[in-house]
DNA sequence: CCTGTCAGAATTGGATCCAATGTTCAATTG
DNA sequence: CAATTGAACATTGGATCCAATTCTGACAGG
């Protein structure tokens, strides 16, 4: 079991709706990452992966180069490449990039929010409050906290932002199983929301910082009762 | 005149002291790219750039795979690579980035610098004193920063914080031409290294915000007056 | 005179083949 | 018996070749 088996399903339900093969390549291979289903420390063998794809290895190769540059790899010549370890330490790393990201994404969004972002991201909320699978939840609450940062207009810094939220998908199983699916501090969500929309810029991003950090210790905890 | 004559040069002295041909053609490409030398806007074509380094077209390929990644060129299928150009919402959008990045990674280091840091900090500011390159020049300011911040034991954090300073480095052309190269804020620097010796933390965050935004600012007058 | 269409050229995407490097394991020697 | 060396194997890096897509320009039609 290297693997390889769990890409199958991924793989399939796919398809083959992408402009290239490599593009096709590249985002398999990174939700199949962030999710979970290729664990930090598996080696990704370049032949294995492109008859799984059912591609040559040279969109393979690029796909790899891509990831790399993404940190969610390690590309080592001539050795090869390994899924990148998640550790306390990275955990921690991650949720320091976003705590100095998310609240100058913020600041600079909320003054050009407008009705019909507030309204997304309380639908989003509405959807999140609802949903059971762990999946669907990293991406809903990606979008949530997107919804409210874009507004910004720093196109280069939303794209590092939300590169940054997708990193932490890979750490969101850990989060559910520490506190439980129910609560995902939808009252920090709810009431980040509310400062928003009041333009209370302020005390957004204190809700928001003290939302981070929460979530910090959480998974700091979490880490530290498991080696 | 297509700029690749003016790869020859940087090539030339490259010399093929690399690992392997991807690394070295995406090495050169990145710091063309960001001492000016290939200008926003150039495209790239596959063909050309690996007759002109000597190599086949695949090394180029995956070199400029990893550009892409990096945001130093777009990437459309089937038509090809275009350097990403420059602009005054660019600037402020990488200035917005630093802005938030370096004062956490400034934060997240200074209890842990010790003196052989501070030395190491010291000794780049004299040696900006003396250099006339403006080359040099970016890459003196990028290790002084990067001095500061080493130390956070974040090395994810430290990745992005470094990534984004050479980013800048294709602004400094323009920044030296506003302001002239004799001043390169040497005495925000100056005191910024104080403020983190006396571990004043507050202070050097002061300094570092106030020393990036009038360099921001300084940055966009230029770009105002120029179209 | 303008516009739409189609054919040829230019360029990139993908596959296959060869070379270079790293790893592993067994045999030999101290 | 342990350490070291070297040879065979596995895997990646690079080159060449073919296919798919897009751009260019000319020509026919309105």
């Amino acid at each position: 079991m290297n693997g390889l088996t769990e890409l199958a399903a991924v793989i399939a339900e796919a398809g083959g709706r992408h402009r290239t093969a490599t593009a096709f390549v590249e985002a398999t291979l990174r939700a199949a990452i962030l999710s979970g289903r290729l664990a930090g420390g598996t080696p990704l063998r370049q032949e294995d992966l492109a008859a799984a794809f059912g591609v040559s290895r040279m969109p393979v190769r690029e796909a790899l180069r891509q990831l790399e540059a993404q940190a969610l790899l390690d590309f080592v010549p001539h050795k090869g490449a390994v899924v990148t370890e998640i550790s306390a330490a990275d955990a921690a790393d991650t949720y320091a990039i976003r705590m100095a990201l998310e609240p100058a994404a913020l600041t600079l969004s909320i003054p050009h929010l407008t009705e019909v972002e507030f309204g997304r991201a309380a639908d989003l909320l509405n959807d999140m409050d609802a949903e059971e699978d762990p999946g669907r939840m990293g991406e809903l609450n990606r979008r949530f906290h997107m919804t409210l940062y874009e507004a910004a207009p720093h196109p280069k810094l939303l794209a590092l932002t939300e590169s940054q939220l997708s990193s932490f998908d890979r750490y969101l199983r850990f989060h559910l199983a520490a506190k439980g699916r129910e609560h995902m501090s939808q009252e920090d969500h709810r009431d980040m929301l509310a400062a928003a929309r009041a333009r209370d810029c302020p005390r957004a991003v204190e809700i928001l910082r003290g939302h981070l950090a929460t979530a910090a210790a959480t998974l700091a905890a979490f880490f530290a009762l498991r080696g």
